[in-house]
DNA sequence: CGGAAGATTTCT
DNA sequence: GAAATCTTCCGA
C-alpha cells in the first residue's frame, strides 16, 4: 500500500523515524525498483542552520521545500550526486527528510548496471548512490510521492530497532540527533560510536 | 557578475 | 586525505 499524504502530513524527525523499514518505489519502462529504507535523516525547517530554508529564505531551488508534505524535493549536491528528500509537516512550512539508504529488494541487475559496479553492498548504501541506482534525478523534483503511480513509499510493518544518530555531512546543527538508521543494517551509509 | 560553499562519492 | 564537479546563492 501506497503511503497517503497523512503519512508524511507530521513533524519531520516523527517522519524520518517511521519510514525506516518502508519500502521505496520506482516503475519505469524498463522494469521496478525496490529497497527498503534504512537509514533517513530530518531536517525541521526554518530554525534549521543545516536547511536550505534557514532563516524563512525561499530560493529557486527550496522552493519545492514549501509544497504539500509527501512532495519529493530532489537536487544536486557537490555537483556530483542527486540527493532525495521527501517534504513533511505542512505545506508552507519547509521540513523533510533526506533519504540516506536503503537495503536492495528488487531491480537490483538495473542497479548494478547503473553504478556500474557487481557489488550489492555499495549500490545504495549513501544518498546519492541511491538516486543512481534507481535513476532518479531532477526530474523527479517536485513529484508528489502520495499520488503518483510510479515513484512511492510503500508501507510495511517491519522496522527493526532503530538508532538515532548525528547527522553527517553538515557544518552547522550537528548537535541534534536526527540521524535514523536501522541497527545492524550493513547497507547503513555511517554507523555512529557512542 | 564573481566567488565561495555545499545534506557526496571515489580514488589514493 | 584530497580531488572531482557544477549549481545555487549571496554579496558587491
Amino acid at each position: 500500500m501506497r503511503l497517503p499524504r497523512v503519512f508524511y502530513a507530521r513533524e519531520s524527525k516523527i517522519v524520518a523515524k517511521d519510514l525506516l523499514g518502508k519500502i521505496l518505489v520506482h516503475k519505469t519502462s524498463e522494469g521496478i525498483y525496490k529497497g527498503k529504507i534504512v537509514e533517513t535523516e530530518a531536517y525541521f525547517g526554518w530554525a534549521d542552520p543545516a536547511s536550505h530554508a534557514y532563516g524563512k529564505k525561499i530560493t529557486k531551488r527550496n522552493i519545492i521545500l514549501y509544497k504539500n508534505p509527501g512532495t519529493a524535493y530532489v537536487y544536486l549536491a557537490y555537483g556530483t550526486n542527486w540527493l532525495l528528500n521527501v517534504v513533511a509537516e505542512k505545506k508552507g512550512f519547509p521540513s523533510a527528510v533526506l533519504i540516506r539508504a536503503l537495503e536492495p529488494l528488487k531491480g537490483i541487475g538495473m542497479m548494478k548496471r547503473n553504478r556500474c559496479t557487481k557489488e550489492i553492498i555499495n549500490l545504495t548504501n549513501g544518498p546519492g548512490k541511491i538516486t543512481e541506482a534507481f535513476g532518479i534525478d531532477i526530474n523527479h523534483n517536485g513529484l508528489d510521492l502520495s499520488e503518483n503511480d510510479f515513484l512511492f513509499i510503500e508501507n510495511s510493518e517491519e522496522t527493526g530497532i532503530i538508532v538515532e544518530a548525528p547527522r553527517v555531512g553538515i557544518r552547522k546543527g550537528k548537535e541534534h540527533l536526527l540521524r535514523f538508521y536501522t541497527k545492524g543494517n550493513k547497507f547503513v551509509s555511517k554507523i555512529t560510536t557512542f
